[in-house]
DNA sequence: CGTCAGTTTGACTGGAATCAAAACCTGTGG
DNA sequence: CCACAGGTTTTGATTCCAGTCAAACTGACG
């Protein structure tokens, strides 16, 4: 297997999770072409000036969706892991909206969009990818609700919960945990709150005995509460891998 | 021209904003049956149960997209107004993770799944509604930066300035005005407010004299400023409509 | 004229931001 | 092995924003 093809299966997986492909179009999806990068954490993945003509996927590592407000606050729209390809929408609009950094150290891999674009002319795929772009809008309908819903700590259950369920981590039982290297500046802007009260949120599910976050780990104490408290319910995501395809 | 093709004429009309098709295409989507119904105001547009076979089409009059969290407060997570079709996700997506309400009066055209399939194996059709997919995720995400990082105001401001621009209002210098029939609970629950938090600061933007809310009218009465306050860039939109075509 | 939905106001309270500072790591180089 | 610098987490004190409750007001409509 060459190396871009490995670097490619974990898409491949993520695509297979929520549609079907058949063979010839699974191999068509690995052999496309791929530029391997290392990148080190805290730098930007897409430039600012319109038309970029490359699409990038997580191959390790986390990468942040973000918008800088005017008054230097920035949120982070959405996070992105291994399989997830975070400026897929680059490919259809080319003017960017939100900017993408990488959180940790990360493999990246660059894919031309032209090489892309080429792909989606196999209707399955087209629709895997569809598939895809509507899961993450339904992802950030969530992210909505959590805003605008939920108080501090909720919020950062619901997080939690969601990283868990996408890292395929909630199946291990009620009590497990998982590698998550986030800093509480990272959950703070993702749920929109301040750090110090993202840090007193954390705290409290901690006292609650629901889970806690320690040296780059996420220890879920109680998956079943966590899930309560979070208001949390897995379907939006699409990821009942075991079962191949809807 | 019959009936359900003046109906489906606004969705043309809002996917050739943002793809270019031919005539032979425009010709299909024009032809897609449908189903076209008066609908008054607060009513479910899909049920609850899984497996839909239609998909709705807003003609005229708003319907909000929702989540009810667990507490019984409501989250509106998208508003759609004529042209749009706010479940085109349940073709691919089978099990809703939102509701759909009317929120005046509307006229929805239905449409049956199986029609919107066929039409999709045209790839420049494809394209142009995964497209259509990929600006709602936008807005999307522009909600969440909205809910996470603005003030009350600024919140209401750009949910103005959002709708103004989607009703192509915004062309008309920099003072008008035009019909939004949505009650200030409305706001409330789209930017994540109470009510009576939303009243003030309605209050604030007229005091500020940068628009005014009354009789189911926004008057709108300094674009530049109100477009400032609120932070607001429409490119995310996608709808220079002028030019045909990306 | 009463009703009802929507808007406006006031008083009160709690949650969250901010500021500031201390404690804590973790890897670095002396 | 220690000291140190950096980033991160924790804590406290203060201020202010925004939610809640409750009540009055407005108009439209029957």
């Amino acid at each position: 297997m060459k190396a871009s093809e490995s670097a490619i299966q974990p898409f491949l997986e993520r695509l297979m999770c929520r549609s079907s492909l058949d063979n010839d179009d699974q191999q068509k999806v690995l052999s496309l072409p791929a530029q391997i990068i290392l990148v080190e954490s805290n730098k930007d993945l897409i430039p600012d000036k319109e038309f970029t003509s490359h699409s990038c996927l997580v191959v390790s590592g986390i990468s942040a969706r973000y918008v800088q407000s005017k008054e230097g606050h920035r949120q982070i729209a959405a996070l992105h892991i291994r399989g997830d390809m975070p400026d897929l929408s680059s490919l259809l609009l080319p003017h960017r909206s939100s900017g993408l950094q990488t959180i940790t150290p990360s493999t990246i891999a660059f894919i031309p969009h032209n090489a892309l674009h080429e792909l989606t002319k196999s209707p399955a795929i087209a629709e895997a990818f569809w598939r895809d772009t509507m899961v993450d809008a339904a992802i950030s309908t969530q992210w909505i609700v959590n805003l605008g819903q939920r108080d501090a700590p909720a919020r950062i259950a619901h997080l939690i919960c969601e990283l868990a369920t996408r890292y395929q981590k909630s199946h291990d039982g009620n009590e497990f945990e998982f590698a998550l290297p986030l800093t509480q500046q990272h959950i703070a802007d993702a749920v929109g709150i301040s750090v110090v009260h993202a840090n007193r949120a954390v705290q409290m599910l901690k006292n609650h005995g629901l889970m806690l976050i320690a040296n780059r780990q996420v220890q879920v104490l109680d998956w079943r509460l966590l899930c309560r408290a979070a208001d949390f319910d897995p379907t939006y995501l699409y990821l009942s891998c075991t079962s191949s395809g809807q």
